[in-house]
DNA sequence: CCTCCAAACTTGACAGTGTAAAGATAGTAA
DNA sequence: TTACTATCTTTACACTGTCAAGTTTGGAGG
């Protein structure tokens, strides 16, 4: 905060922070350790006593925003019971956030090295699929197709996600914060369906 | 070829082929232009006598593995109509090249400025969703839908491929390889429903 | 209070990167 | 042969991540 020479207090927390700054301000490509520490105010090297190397303290941010997104994720349904509207909710969160943060979705799905799918756990994937499964409960769903049904459609929000996330032009913005909304609403696609005979 | 001192020949297109050579033995985000200069047997400098520079080299392997990927899709759907099996061996086609070539996936969406949507020109994306259309406008199906059903599907194809791309355990891909056509043929989300009242 | 240590930070160095400028080479057209 | 021009080399610079060695400083133990 003020300016000490030595030991800056919590330089951890500050790259971390100041990292996210410089993402908004010049996206996430560019962003260089010592150029973090420099806005830190400290030497190129001074880092190195909070991280192993670069990596460390990308995935450190990472995690920021991960923690961020999943929060958001959880207050976009708190309150309501699962069901099909919630699960609206819950999609729409989940493109808006990125659609509004697209630096985040850069770095976050671009540089990491995130696994998705049964044994990874990412939070926001776990919560979406854990919430879906939870709906699914409710209504006379078939037990084996939960996984399926839930990857599925986790599948589509996401992919919504890269579509809307890699568009910058602020028309495109506004034209998917209609048309996310309306696709997640169309239930043909939402909700499980009453033929879903197969298997 | 062989090696002369100057003049290589067609320095041009041996550096998008050796430089998707690296990128298959050391992974996308090792490329450098100096290396493959150096893969060439080229100095430093000689690449910018045809590319202005690293974004314009990587955009040229973008846009080669592009243009593979694009005939692989157009491939999958030769002899048949377009139908609803058709639509599966087209998704399953996406998901699977980059499933097994998921190098090129992190180098495509990662590195690229490609847009998506309605004016940007992205084969693959145009490809899918034209077929789907296609599809869609044999079934009677209300046309004002189409669109929104197809960027929907696209999404879901895409968002799987996300996922299955990003694990590199080889178990974990027979298991995708399996997991992948049976999402698809589950015609509760791939199929438009005959509840589509909505709207 | 003093001493001293360990954590935090700086400085300097190195290899690697992209890029630009200036010079060398060689194929080609006159 | 001569001259031109595209191609390639050489050299240089700024920037990157990382390491090693030195410097500062807060705080614990005497």
């Amino acid at each position: 905060m003020d300016d000490k020479t030595y030991h800056h207090g919590d330089l951890r927390a500050a790259m971390i922070e100041k990292g996210i700054e410089l993402i908004n301000e010049n996206g996430a490509k560019a962003l260089s350790l010592r150029k973090v520490a420099a806005a830190c105010g400290v030497s190129h090297a001074a880092p190195y006593s909070h991280f192993a190397g670069k990596e460390e303290l990308f995935t450190a941010i990472e995690n920021y925003i991960t923690n961020k997104f999943a929060s958001v994720l959880k207050e976009s349904v708190t309150g309501k019971d699962a069901s099909p509207e919630g699960l609206v909710s819950l999609g729409c969160a989940y493109v808006l956030f990125f659609l509004r943060n697209p630096q985040y979705f850069h770095f976050i799905f671009i540089h990491s090295n995130i696994v998705f799918g049964d044994g990874a756990e990412y939070e926001p994937f776990d919560f979406y699929v854990d919430y879906m499964k939870q709906m699914l409960g409710k209504m006379d769903y078939p037990k084996e197709l939960w996984l399926k049904t839930a990857i599925a459609h986790w599948a589509m929000i996401h992919g919504l996600t890269s579509i809307a996330a890699m568009d910058d032009d602020p028309k495109e913005i506004l034209l998917w914060e209609e048309r996310v909304p309306d696709i997640l609403s169309n239930n043909y696609l939402l909700l499980p369906m009453n033929n879903a005979d197969s298997k």
